[in-house]
RNA sequence: GGGCCUGUAGCUCAGCUGGUUAGAGCGCACGGCUGAUAACCGUGAGGUCGGUGGUUCAAGUCCACCCAGGCCCA
């Protein structure tokens, strides 16, 4: 008789290789074609809300990994929170203004650049970020991220463009919006300002001069050495031009500075620096009068070289020992240091020069020269003056235009800004961001500082592809026209037009016939041409998203992004949130680290080391990738490698695998009908369960505490150990020998179906197309015709189950466990010396001291079912069959002889027994298997 | 150069307020099974906890400095 038909093995069309990347476009492809999102949505919009706001990815260029870490992790939290009870929308949205785009446009175009009008390369603009969109739109959802691809935000959208300049009007009918001079690059071949992107270094020589400011007053106080003489700071620059623009010299606050006697004069200059910048100037005789610290210097006066007023004397720390003299030149109005130094100091930004870099009347003697040919001429009257101690020229890295190459200045022009302390919004966002919940909670002292520290918020660029700032001023006396009918105006035309409608109307179209100047009665206005800072685009978004959107809210429960958003959008988003509504725009911020190589370093194209999200998918499956995600903790920066994706696959297969096995045996289990009760469950099953409720716990509140790479272990843990290796193991005899529909069959696959069950639904948020193919087969669904509604991602997380195991049978089992493992540690030594194969071939010798005797006497049935064995014996004495007995270390008491059993192979279960051929009829089988086949009603043929 | 953060076995992670021989899984090595089979089971070897110095009876855990790396500034 052929006794494997008699038997129950598993069977199950879910396939070992699970095929990720072929099989995942299928599912997509259906999930989009039925509207999955959209039927999860209309599922539960009467559940409580969970706002994930999605902080726009700039659209430009493929995405690469980190793009993919914060979709996925995004994905993971939404999916989460579904499954524990929430109405959780996604409303993805892109960054579409701004220089790159504008940039990539613009060599698009080549030479035509300059000939198009405004709003054709605005037109362009827009393509182009469409065309990237688009893109990246089909790789964010080749993740698996589900949302409402159909309906995202994008920020050149007329009715964000709308949102962007009624927050700004907001902000400047509130007050806070001021004009003030700031250096900017600027080209005077071009006429233009030009961002940090387009400057480019080239070798250029200047000039390099050593000037004198003379001291007026009397430092006795510093140094009696000082009293009664001729002091100078000595400063050092190869920018003479501006030298008109000088208001300060700068010293280092921690430096010494040394008073040298030269001649009847003393020169100051850095200590360390005296000697080879005399050395230079080729004076020998010379000597140190007097040492003292910067601080003594500060806020002291000294007289401008050559321009009628005076310098203050300040410090700062940018100041260097590597070159000139430990006295810096400060023009606040032409560099960005020096424009930093003149705010704290209060000082004017000075900068009497002009769009063609021609000297305004400001610069005195030298009004209507030329920048920078001017150098000669102020070098040649301060050496006649005998300010001048000595000049050279010096080749060094210069900033040039990108577009004429030539070299460009820093020279301070108007610009917009939003005023931190105007109407204390530094004060009030300072407040609210210790209300926030911030993961990782440093997250919290890194944005504080940084508020607590930043400058004013630079709203203009000087560009095309952006929102403008929709200022109108009196032509006559610059006065900003604040009003709501003009912001209602705006609003109107840009809800209809977009932002475009700024550049393709008049000013009278947006004023109305006839308005004059509340100030001067002056009937001719100005449009400002300057566009937003597209932070301030993307940082109203919970204004024009949350706000707007019906499924949404604001604030939102959570933003997540990298930690570079510190001082990016959480800002923006904050500082927008806090100027115009008082409040944060978000309850938690969560923040992951950068993605990185193998070794920890940055991926860089120079360096060869950047892995694409498409690469991996081709060759791993997008589901390995999010596995990947979860497994990693991302509060730090994550790491990828060949290694570590193999390794995340390992383990994706070990969990398919044991899936796979469990599917396999409930091939024939309904869970209606062959379900045993709780109750009615052998031990060893409702130990399984109980573990499984371990499990379930410690993975729900993971999800709620965002904590996946501890999920990710859990589950492998759970899947390779507590499953295959111990409790499916064991489970085989059982399942298959049994009977199809007895009582120990039906308990194990009750079980069984119960953790795969569960287990599916804790897994989905991370495991999405695993999950849903899982779920197909455990209950039967055609793949492509059962209707979406009874797949997992209408399922919850599995509740809560109580009073499996008392405290009492968790520590039986805890002891069962430990006996266990000593044995296989036996039995292995037995296999090592070819006394067994397989354990069932083995029998085991148990002598044990004292209570454990005790314990053995009622519990010897179970340890032998666990331990896989044929036979367990308890002795009082090992017999003398020239075995070595194995001391046990780990229990107390425990020693174990293993020794062949007795007894021959039954054909059907493959224990070994002595009863084995005592029936006649079945004389290849054991005994317990003569009396399931009589159950069954099986005769022998 | 400054601010914030990170550094535990080959890999991914645990190690709470300092306290016995630093843990897990994977990988690896070796062995078994052939009724989860390009599967499955077992055993084992891997760490001077980035480095140095300090505090302490006692430090992976506290302090200082240094090194390496990341983000943001300059």
């Amino acid at each position: 008789m052929d006794y494997r038909a008699t038997l129950d093995l598993p069977q199950t069309k879910f396939n070992m290789k699970a095929n990720l990347s072929q099989k995942e476009p299928l599912y997509l492809k259906r999930w989009e074609k039925e509207d999955l999102y959209g039927q999860i949505q209309k599922s539960c919009k009467d559940k409580p809300l969970y706002v994930l706001h999605d902080g726009p990815p700039y659209a430009n260029g493929h995405i690469h990994l980190g793009h993919a870490l914060n979709k996925i992790l995004k994905d993971i939290i939404l999916r989460a929170r579904r499954m524990a009870g929430f109405n959780a929308p996604y409303i993805p949205g892109w960054d579409c203004h701004g220089l790159p785009i504008e940039h990539n446009v613009d060599k698009e175009l080549g030479a035509k650049k300059d000939q198009i009008s405004k709003l054709s390369k605005r037109g362009a603009c827009r393509k182009y970020a469409q065309k990237w969109i688009k893109a990246q739109k089909e790789e964010f959802k080749r993740l698996g991220v589900l949302g409402d691809w159909d309906n995202p935000y994008l920020t050149m959208n007329f009715p964000y463009e709308a949102a962007i300049a009624r927050e700004f009007n907001r902000f400047l009918l509130s007050g806070s919006v001021i004009r003030n001079k700031k250096p900017v690059y600027w080209c005077s071949t071009c006429t233009t300002a030009l961002a940090e992107a387009e400057v480019e270094y080239y070798d250029h020589t200047s000039p390099s001069v050593y000037v004198k400011f003379p001291v007026t007053e009397d430092l006795a106080d510093i140094d009696q050495a000082l009293a009664g003489r001729q002091v100078s700071i000595i400063i050092w620059t190869t920018t003479p031009w501006t030298l008109p623009a000088n208001l300060a010299v700068a010293f280092h606050p921690d430096f010494v500075y040394a008073a040298v006697a030269v001649g009847d004069e003393v020169w100051i200059m850095a200590r360390d620096l005296a000697e080879s910048v005399l050395q230079r100037f080729s004076i020998a005789e010379y000597s140190i009068i007097a040492t003292f610290s910067a601080r003594k210097l500060e806020n002291r006066r000294c007289r401008h070289p050559f321009m009628d007023r005076d310098s203050l004397m300040v410090l700062a720390d940018y100041v260097t020992i590597e070159a000139g003299t430990g006295c810096v030149h400060t023009a606040p109005g032409h560099g960005a240091d020096d424009y930093q130094t003149g705010l704290r100091y209060g000082l004017e930004i000075l900068s009497p020069v002009d769009n063609q870099g021609i000297y305004t009347a400001e610069a005195g003697p030298y009004a209507g020269l030329q920048v920078p040919a001017v150098n000669a001429r102020i070098c040649e009257d301060m050496s006649k003056s005998g300010m001048l101690i000595y000049k050279d020229d010096i080749r060094h890295s210069y900033p040039h235009c990108w577009r004429c190459k030539q070299p460009v200045m820093y020279r301070a022009t108007p610009q917009w800004f939003i005023a931190m302390d105007r109407s204390g919004i530094r004060e009030k966002a300072l407040e609210s961001i210790k209300e926030v919940q911030w993961t990782p909670s440093w997250g919290m002292q890194r944005i504080f500082s940084m508020v607590e520290g930043r400058p004013d918020w630079c709203l203009s660029r000087q560009r095309t592809w952006g929102v403008p700032i929709t200022v109108i001023s009196c032509r006559d006396c610059g006065t900003v026209v604040k009003s709501e009918a003009l912001a209602r105006k705006i609003d109107e035309l840009f809800l209809q037009e977009g932002a475009d409608a700024w550049f393709k109307y008049e000013v009278g179209d947006f004023l109305g016939q006839g308005a004059v100047c509340q100030q001067c009665g002056g009937n001719e206005f100005l449009k400002e041409e300057d566009i937003l800072d597209v932070w301030f685009d993307s940082g109203v978004s919970h204004a024009a998203v949350c706000e707007e959107r019906p499924e949404l809210r604001s604030p939102a429960d959570l933003y997540l992004e990298g930690s570079d958003q510190h001082r990016g959008w959480f800002q923006s988003s904050l500082l927008t949130s806090i100027g115009t509504r008082d409040r944060a725009p978000y309850q938690g911020v969560l923040t992951h680290g950068y993605v990185v190589d193998g070794q920890g370093k940055k991926m860089s194209k120079s360096i060869g080391n950047v892995v694409a999200p498409g690469e991996v998918i081709e060759k791993y499956g997008a589901e390995i990738l999010r596995l990947w995600v979860a497994s990693e903790d991302y509060r730090d920066d994550v790491k990828v490698s060949d290694e570590i994706l193999r390794q995340i696959s390992d383990a994706y297969r070990k969990i398919r695998n044991t899936i796979r096995y469990m599917l396999g045996n409930l091939h024939d289990f309904d869970p209606g009908k062959n379900c045993v009760g709780l109750q009615e469950l052998p031990d060893l099953d409702r130990w399984a369960i109980a573990r499984f409720e371990e499990l379930k716990e410690k993975v729900v509140s993971a999800y709620e505490r965002y904590e996946f790479h501890s999920i990710y272990h859990s589950l492998n843990y759970f899947c390779g150990m507590t499953m295959s290796a111990f409790y499916l193991d064991i489970l085989k005899d059982r399942l298959y020998t049994s009977g199809t529909d007895s009582h120990a069959r039906r308990s194990a696959q009750t079980a069984l179906f119960i953790i795969l069950d569960g287990l599916i639904r804790l897994m989905a948020p991370i495991l999405s197309f695993t999950a849903a193919e899982t779920w197909e087969h455990l209950y039967g669904l055609d793949p492509q015709k059962a209707p979406l509604s009874a797949s997992v991602f209408f399922a919850e997380f599995p509740a809560p189950v109580a009073g499996l195991l008392d405290q009492e049978g968790e520590a039986r089992w805890t002891r069962l466990i430990a006996l266990r493992s000593e044995i296989t540690r036996a039995l292995e030594i037995a296999r090592r010396e070819k006394i067994i194969g397989h354990p069932l071939e083995a029998e085991v010798l148990l002598l044990m001291e004292g209570e454990l005797g005790d314990f053995m006497t009622r519990e010897w049935q179970t340890l032998k079912e666990i331990s896989i064995v044929s036979a367990i014996t308890g002795v009082d004495e090992f017999p003398d069959v020239g075995l070595a007995p194995f001391f046990s270390e780990e229990v107390q008491g425990l020693s174990i002889m293993v020794r062949p059993v007795d007894g021959g192979k039954c054909e059907r279960c493959w224990t070994r027994s002595a009863t084995v051929g005592t029936n006649a009829e079945h004389p290849l089988i054991c005994e317990r298997c003569c009396t399931i086949l009589a159950d069954l009603g099986l005769k022998a043929e």
